[in-house]
DNA sequence: AACGCATAAGTAAGAC
DNA sequence: GTCTTACTTATGCGTT
């Protein structure tokens, strides 16, 4: 696939000319991206999979959504004010 | 105002008392969900990772994340013809 | 929920009372994207019409939209090349 | 411009050769489109623009988004009332 | 009339 | 610290 698209995104002292071993690292990191992406991508799919089988149970997956995501900001709600409580913990410290 | 959630997250019939085999699949559903988006989320993390370290290796972040969208783009135009190709395909097998 | 507004929608130094020539600002921008948007609103309906038209012509429009997403990926990754493009001589300026 | 891309797309009857009208009348249609969708992408960027002014004046752009939206929202309400509106007076007609 | 899709809005992260 | 760019979510649209 498309596998020559290794030029550019060097490291900036040696644009043109690339050592092998930064080629190497340069196909490694890339490779490693994309495969993360496509696992991401996996899940996301995942995801869509357990809302159409929701729905096809006959829950209401528009208000499943808005459940989702309730819970989601009651979360970070929580991790902020945890967040909170280590500032103060450390302001008490610094006395 | 998106405030006027439509509620209804359940089985049409049965719309203020869930039953009780409902409210466990619903746990699971919302358990499931939860789940998956944290792997997704987990893996977010480590794309980041990954260019970050890259970054520190030298490269340059904006033109790696260019060469991988670059990329990206060329697996979508020949994802995009072979679907192209199939409705063809489908098109002539009408005739 | 989303329903914190975190109002404020004007000049950050008089929150609740905003100055005459203020409201004034404030009602024209409002004016103006409303507007913008009602033009907009009306060539998404063209663009409907459009393709109403080429389905009562007999054309396929599920595979008319497919042409001018290809079209469209077509010029995104010619600009996308440029882009590329813009950045190596750029890089290629620092040495 | 990739302009050979007036392939397919066509009355079902005839796919694989289209007639030399068809050809025109395709070429129009496309063509059509891609005009207004140009247009459509002006006025988002003009819109972009206000925001990006009335940001430069002192605004908070995200509660002006709210402020659009609700009102918007709003307007969507009216909306419906006349056209439930409508249904009464019309259902009162048949009587 | 409901389902999936595709665009569009809003949000969050990264670069300069 | 601002600003753009990318991602995520949400709504609407066409289709079956």
């Amino acid at each position: 696939m498309a596998d020559d698209a290794g030029f550019g995104a060097l490291p900036s002292a040696a644009p043109q000319s690339l050592t092998q071993s930064a080629r190497e690292k340069l196909k490694q990191i890339i490779s490693r991206i994309e495969s993360l992406e496509e696992d991401k991508k996996q899940i996301a799919a995942d995801i869509k999979d357990v809302y159409a089988e929701a729905k096809a149970l006959g829950f209401d997956t528009k208000a499943l959504r808005k459940v989702v995501s309730l819970r989601k900001l009651d979360r970070q709600e929580r991790e902020e004010m945890e967040m909170m409580l280590d500032l103060y913990l450390q302001a008490l410290g610094e006395i």
